[in-house]
DNA sequence: CTGAAAGCGCTAACAT
DNA sequence: ATGTTAGCGCTTTCAG
C-alpha cells in the first residue's frame, strides 16, 4: 500500500523509546542497552526501515557516502577504479555516488562541487586533465584525494601508480627482447602521470645505452584512432621501431591495428606494448603485454585514505604510490629479421591504400 | 577564508528581504517585483550561493536530480547512455547523480533503491539482466523509466531501440551481399532486446527463404571474450557460415578475432556485423559494420519523459521505441570464393594450435 | 507582493 | 541508559 517510507520516528515509537535512543541504537553508538538495541534494530528491520542519508547530512552528520567525480565514464580505466571504490566502500559500510563532469560542461566547477559536497562525506577525484579543476577542489572543504594525478601544488593527498617504473619494466622488456628502436607513443602532456611513462621510456633506453631517437617519440591522445594514425607514421618512418611503447592500452589497440594495416603481423614483425592492463588487453587479439595498475588497490587505497580523513585521523597530505607489473602477453616478442620485415613494408606500401 | 558555504538565510539577510521571498526569487516563481527578484540574484551570484539540493529534498520539493542506476559502467553500451542523459539533464536544468549495482552486491535492491530515492527526484534505469529488480523498482514511489528492457509487466514507462528491425537490416544487408549462410551469435535470452534480435535474424532469414540452420543459431554472454569462443565453434563447424551477426559490439569483436586467428579475413573470408554502434566500432580494425542504437536520443527521450513525470503530467505507462539504422563499414563484404575460403580453413587448421 | 510559522528526518548537545 | 531541545537549509502552508 501506499504507505510512506518508514522514519526514524516509526522505529522509534514503535520500539516504545526515544527518537534519540533509536537512532543511537542504529547507529551502534554506546549508551544503549542490548535489550534496548536488539529491540530498535528488530522493529527497524521489520518495517523495513532506511536511513535517510539526507537528512543525516543535514544534520550536519557523515552520512556514509562518497563521492566520486569522473570527467569521463567510457575509458575502462574510470570504471576500473569506480568499480574498486565501490567495493572498498561498500566493504566500509559506505556507499558510493558518482558525478560525471563530461568535458563541454566544465564551466561550473563551483557548483559541482558544492553539489557534491552536498551529497557525500568526502571526494574521491579521477583526474580531469586540467588543473583548473584543481583549483575549485581546493575550496571544497571536504576530504579530497585525487587518484593518478599528482597535483603541482601538491595540496591533496593523492594515489598513483608508480608510472615511471612501469614505464621502465615495460621498455626493459622489449630491450631483453632484442629490440633497439623502440617507439614511445605518448599522450600529450597534460596528464602528469603520462609524462611518468615518458620519462621512463627515455632513461629505460639510456641505461642501455641506446640511442636517443627523437623521431621515436610521438605523441596522441590516448585514445585509439588517434594510436592508429599516429602509430602509422612511425611505422612509415624511413628507419621503422620494432616495437612500439604506448602509453596506455587504447593506444595499443590502435597501434596495433595501424601494424597489420601496414602488413607488419604482431608480434612477429612488430612488438606493441601498452600500459593500464584494462580488462580488454587479456581479450584483445593478440593479448596484450601491457603494464599493470592495481586499480582494486589503488582505488581501495584512496578510499581508505579518505574516510580516515572523514573520521578524523588526519593523514596530512600523503601520496601513495604503488609499483606497477609488466603482464607478458602475445604482443611482445622478438625482433625478426629486418629483411623479413622490409620485405613485408616494401610489399604493404606499393599497393597504396 | 573558512567562511561557510552562503546558505539561502545569508541571501535574504543581505538583500534585506526575507527567507521565503529569496527562495521565490531564486526559483523564478511568481510573487516577487522584479526590483526584488534582480537583487536577490545579484547577491546570491556575488556571494556564490548554491542551493543545498538535499535540503530542498528533505523539504518535499523536487531538487533537480534524476538519478542513474546501472548494473555496469564498463561497457560503453552504458557509457553512452548515461553520457546522453547527462546532457539531457542538464538541458533541462537538473543533474545526474549515477549509481552502480555491482552484480555482486544485487543483495540489497531495497537499500539502494532507498537509497537513490532519497536524493533524487526520478530513476532511470539501465536494467541488470534480471527482473527482480523490476519488483524493487515498482515498490519505490518514485518515477521510473527503464531503458531497452520492457519488463514483462510493462510496469514501466520504457525506451528502447527497434532491436528486432535491427537486426532485419543486419541480416538482410548481409543477404544482399550474397551469403546464405548466416550464423546468429547471440547473448543468452536473459535480455529482451537480445531475444527480439535473434527473432529478427530468424525472420529475416525466413522472409528470404533461406533455410532455418539450428546449428547456426550459438550464444554468448556479450562479452567479447566468449563471443571469440563462440565463434570459434561456428569457424570449425564442418559447414561453417560465411558470415556472422552478433547480438552486439563487443561480440562482433570477438567473432573477428576468431576469425583471424582462424586465418580467415575480415571481410573478404568472413562477414561480421554487430550491434550497439559503440564508439569502438568506428575505431576498430576493420571498422565495424553494426545497427546503431541512438544512445543519445533515446537517453534524452527517458529524461525527459522522467520530467515530465516529475512535473505531473503523467504521461502514463509508455514504451518508445527508436529505429535503429544500419551502418556499413568495413567487416562485411561480398561472399568470397568456397574455394578461397575452405583452403585458408584447411590450413588454418593443419597447424593446430 | 511579502513575511512568519512550522516541519521534512535526523543528530549533536544537554539534560535526567 | 534514556529523553528533551534545538537546529541543519529549505519549502510549504497560511497571513498580512
Amino acid at each position: 500500500m501506499t504507505k510512506e517510507n518508514p522514519t526514524l520516528a516509526d522505529v522509534a515509537r514503535l520500539a516504545g523509546v526515544s527518537q534519540m535512543t533509536a537512532s543511537r541504537a542504529l547507529n551502534g553508538r554506546s549508551g544503549v542497552s542490548r535489550e534496548t538495541r536488539d529491540e530498535v534494530l528488530r522493529i527497524a528491520s521489520d518495517i523495513g526501515y532506511v536511513v535517510n542519508r539526507t537528512a543525516q547530512k543535514l544534520s550536519g552528520r557523515r552520512n556514509g557516502i562518497i563521492g566520486i567525480i569522473t570527467p569521463t565514464l567510457d575509458t575502462q580505466f574510470s570504471s576500473e577504479l569506480i568499480l574498486g571504490a565501490g567495493r572498498a566502500a561498500r566493504a566500509a559500510g559506505c556507499e558510493v555516488l558518482i558525478y560525471t563532469m563530461s568535458d563541454e560542461d566544465r564551466r561550473m566547477h563551483h557548483d559541482v562541487l558544492g553539489l557534491v559536497r552536498q551529497f557525500s562525506d568526502a571526494l574521491l577525484a579521477i583526474l580531469p586533465r586540467d588543473s583548473l579543476w584543481l583549483d575549485s577542489l581546493a575550496k571544497a572543504k571536504l576530504p579530497v584525494v585525487v587518484i593518478d594525478q599528482r597535483g603541482t601544488m601538491h595540496r591533496f593527498p593523492s594515489v598513483s601508480v608508480d608510472n615511471y617504473g612501469g614505464a621502465l619494466l615495460a621498455v626493459e622488456h622489449l630491450i631483453e627482447l632484442g629490440h633497439t628502436r623502440i617507439a614511445f607513443l605518448g599522450g600529450g602532456d597534460s596528464i602528469e602521470g603520462v609524462r611518468d611513462r615518458q620519462r621512463g621510456y627515455v632513461d629505460a633506453l639510456a641505461r642501455h645505452g641506446l640511442p636517443h631517437a627523437p623521431e621515436l617519440i610521438a605523441s596522441g591522445d590516448l585514445s585509439q584512432m588517434t594510436a592508429f594514425e599516429v602509430a602509422s607514421r612511425l611505422i612509415n618512418l624511413a628507419d621503422p621501431p620494432t616495437a612500439i611503447f604506448t602509453a596506455n592500452d587504447q593506444s595499443a589497440f590502435g597501434a596495433i591495428a595501424a601494424a597489420r594495416e601496414a602488413g607488419l603481423r604482431v608480434p612477429d614483425d612488430m612488438s606493441v606494448v601498452g600500459f593500464d592492463d584494462i580488462p580488454m588487453a587479456e581479450q584483445f587479439h593478440p593479448a596484450l603485454t601491457t603494464v599493470r595498475q592495481p586499480f582494486q588497490q589503488m582505488a581501495s587505497s584512496a578510499v581508505n585514505t579518505l574516510l580516515a580523513q572523514v573520521a578524523g585521523n588526519d593523514a596530512s597530505v600523503q601520496r601513495v604510490t604503488f609499483a606497477a607489473e609488466l603482464v607478458v602477453r602475445d604482443s611482445s616478442g622478438t625482433v625478426t629479421s629486418v629483411r623479413r620485415r622490409s620485405a613485408a613494408l616494401q610489399k604493404a606500401r606499393k599497393p597504396g591504400r
